[in-house]
DNA sequence: CGTACTCTTGAACCGTCTCAAGCTATGTGG
DNA sequence: CCACATAGCTTGAGACGGTTCAAGAGTACG
């Protein structure tokens, strides 16, 4: 059944067992009994087409989606249309729990690409906890995770420079999408404009602009397609004072 | 005991039975069976003095914090000594939380002002996680209330002006300190200075001053004794293009 | 009584924004 | 096939918001 506004819902279920993340290293073991409550949990698949808003700030979605593949990004508005792009999402990652623990969503996301979400049902979110402490835990997890993602967002766009700012989001992303699939082939290629780097870093589109031509003179990255190839990640890292992500493996629900 | 760095453990055992803040109309209700749990979960209390340092980057606290008196803000630093403040936290917030689920603490927190805190273990949360699922649900309840805060001062500092921030901080943090305690006198006083201030909102220490003067010029807050007074929350808010953190009443652990 | 911390103000500088224009693709309808 | 529109990238010029440097005043504290 195909959507009218870039969405569609398969009914064709991708079942958990041949789940094409959880066999990633980036992601912890699994019970056989976690992943059959995983199954249960899951309710079908969505495809969405690049451009589509999956969710919408102010509404009460009964959903909460796991990224099975594709990319996409959170957002706020202000009143007067400024926008700030809070965060992406990729593979593996839980979208939508804030509404679906606290109720109204109070952001947007939209997909960068097409993409494959799997569903579940907010309203047995509670049965999850009752049954499934470890499992509960992984969500705690993930929100954590998040957290940490937003904290360094936070200060990047606070203290560092529109330069180091622009470095650290790219390498931030690269280092994010590695080990997700996002980006089997190299040079690494990252479907954003820069707007969305505009908009998730609060520069201007103009001195955005500017600030990448820098980094292209500098041999760090190349914008081609209407997107961003990443040239040397190292470079940009080191440019932007960050240390990686340091993650060990994370769970998947 | 009296500590050597600002931290104090007190023996004493403030009952849960007889929290202060657990009958505040902000908090939620708790069964008996609950709060039976929490009083055995909780371990202590910890005494902090006023710019003692709670938690550190880099750690790994074998603890986790719920804030039960005074002020305190977590930040980053980057390795040249820029800060970010990433939030404040008041009474019923929880500290350290994503230490405890990720291991590494990757941000500090400082007290602003004398605090005490309840101390938990950070071993018993897959304890908890186990047996009282509610509580669980309740944590990333918490979590993802932390988060939408972080979405918001991302917005703030990313896309509003300097004085549109200023009266954003300003508002936000006298519509969180409300209602848990803190603010029990008019005017409202909050205990930051304007280094706080500006290593909030991403700005340098001189053109901070300036912004406030002008908050202060037209009679929305005054800056004495060190802190600053809140003199009309509304102007703030309207100022500011912000519609307040629209909260119902919330969990306590 | 000195030292430290906080707030305040002025002045010069520069990073970033806004405005404006042009360029290159890509897609659409005639 | 061309005409036109749209989306994204690029560039220059001038204006403005915010930074940095510098100095001073008030208060708290040992």
């Amino acid at each position: 059944m195909s959507g009218q506004n870039g969405r569609s819902v398969s009914t064709r279920r991708y079942p958990c067992e041949n789940c094409p993340l959880r066999p990633l290293p980036v992601f912890r073991e699994f019970t056989a009994k976690e992943l059959a409550y995983v199954t249960h949990f899951k309710k079908g698949e969505l495809a969405v087409e690049r451009g589509a808003t999956v969710l919408v700030e102010g509404s009460h979605s009964a959903h909460l989606y796991t990224v099975l593949s594709g990319w996409a990004f959170r957002y706020k508005l202000l009143s007067d249309g400024r926008r700030q792009i809070l965060n992406y999402t990729m593979p593996g990652d839980l979208i939508g729990l804030q509404g679906s623990v606290m109720g109204e969503m109070q952001h947007s996301v939209e997909a960068l690409s097409p993409m494959l979400l799997c569903v579940f049902e907010r309203g047995e979110l509670h049965d999850l906890y009752r049954n499934y402490p470890e499992l509960a835990y992984d969500i705690t997890w993930l929100a954590s995770r998040e957290e940490r993602m937003l904290d360094e967002n936070l200060l990047s766009v606070g203290r560092r420079s529109a330069l180091e700012r622009c470095a650290y989001l790219i390498a931030f992303i690269c280092a994010r999408a590695d080990g997700v699939g996002l980006i089997a082939r190299k040079p690494v290629a990252i479907p954003i404009t820069q707007q969305h780097v505009a908009d998730t870093l609060g520069l201007s589109l103009v001195h955005t602009n500017k600030t990448i031509r820098k980094l292209a003179a500098r041999g760090l990255v190349r914008w081609r397609d209407g997107g961003c190839e990443v040239l040397d990640v190292d470079g940009l890292k080191e440019l932007a004072h960050w240390e990686g992500l340091g993650e060990e493996r994370r769970p998947l629900v």
